[in-house]
DNA sequence: AATTTCATGTAACCAGTTACATGATTCA
DNA sequence: TGAATCATGTAACTGGTTACATGAAATT
């Protein structure tokens, strides 16, 4: 048995990844995946066609996702695409995969997504492996960011150092939030604890 | 005079925004630019030569920026890029664009970057009539991700909401860190207001 | 003598963007 | 009748990625 059972297969993509995170919860058609895109906070990815569909055929080429037409609609037939045995098995190890500084840096909507799908996927407890590892880069991307502000000259123009800041502050905040997500995960019979207000409104 | 001088030009990508706004502080050579993406906060861009250099003389046919071969170094000759007088009206009138909710969701980095080169070329009074707007923005999307959180049923399993409430969280750090550089660039002449500790350290 | 750094490039590839096309059905 | 919605696609283009190439100078 040699050692790597898929061979190579398509690059899997903010936009594959999502795909196959979608069509894990349920089956759904190329316009169905449109339309969250379009309309919920996972806008984030594009919408069009031309992303779209040709995404699914390189998934399916692959067998991580088959589709077949559903003829019980009286419009025209949609086909609707499901996840396959092995693109489960993907889809779990690419939500799985550790988690680097660079990711949290340049990447932070992916692992968001990938947290997102985690739960249903993994199950709670290596989710919440995922959640102490992601805070732990995120913590040494906070170290870097404040080394970065301390280094500027005193003398230097505050664009530059505020701009930092933001990026200091928002992962700040960031790391909060994991700690309480990981504590929510630890004890999962508490009722919800709702956000507290104040912050940016007018 | 017709009202639009440009024909329409090369596409302003984030990276060639970056470009022009690093050689508006001083001429640069490919190799310096590739070292500031490598070494800095900044890399979140592309160090690739391969984005690098075609860029450049994307940039270069338009006229936006002028190469120079620099024989002063005893190396291999270096060609040293500056912005032309085309080239700084193009970057002003990108900086002075105005903000939608749509870029505040889905390309803030690149209005950080924005941010941080406005105060040279837009100087004090634009930059802060930027910031105004942008926290407007980030204002309504804030409320516009509470109201997603709260449109999740109560039965819902909590690692969307979760996830919702992470952009949530960030935004509204970022909506105080904007209300801070606003005070801080109003007044111009009080000592450096120091970031108070705390967050995410181990 | 070998490695690293300086400095600039080219070639192949490709995912995503933009824009257009199609045709049925439902609604006003 | 006409518009909007459902539903799926194609075609042209291109910026960026990855990987390779080159060659001189400084360093070890």
């Amino acid at each position: 048995m040699k050692p790597r059972e898929t061979p190579a297969g398509p690059p899997l993509t903010p936009l594959s990844l999502a795909i196959l995170g979608l069509l894990e919860q349920e089956p759904r058609s190329g316009y169905d995946l449109r339309k969250i895109f379009a309309t919920t906070p996972m806008g984030y990815f594009s919408s069009s066609p031309g992303a779209i569909y040709p995404a699914l055929r390189r998934l399916e080429r692959a067998r991580w996702i088959r589709g077949s037409v559903d003829r019980a609609q009286p419009l025209r037939p949609r086909q609707v695409f499901a996840l396959t045995a092995g693109g489960g098995r993907i889809l779990r190890e690419a939500l799985a995969r550790s988690v680097t500084r660079a990711d949290v840096a340049a990447r932070f909507d992916e692992l968001l997504l990938r947290f997102a799908f985690a739960g249903r996927v993994l199950g709670r407890r290596h989710t919440l492996a995922f959640l102490r590892e992601l805070l732990a880069r995120v913590g040494s991307h906070v170290r870097y960011l404040r080394a970065q502000v301390r280094a500027l000259p005193e003398s230097a123009i505050p664009y530059g150092r505020l701009a930092l800041e933001q990026g200091l502050e928002s992962y700040q905040a960031t790391g909060r939030w994991l700690r309480r997500a990981i504590r929510e995960l630890e004890e999962p019979r508490t009722g919800p604890a709702r956000i507290r207000k104040g912050g940016s409104g007018p």
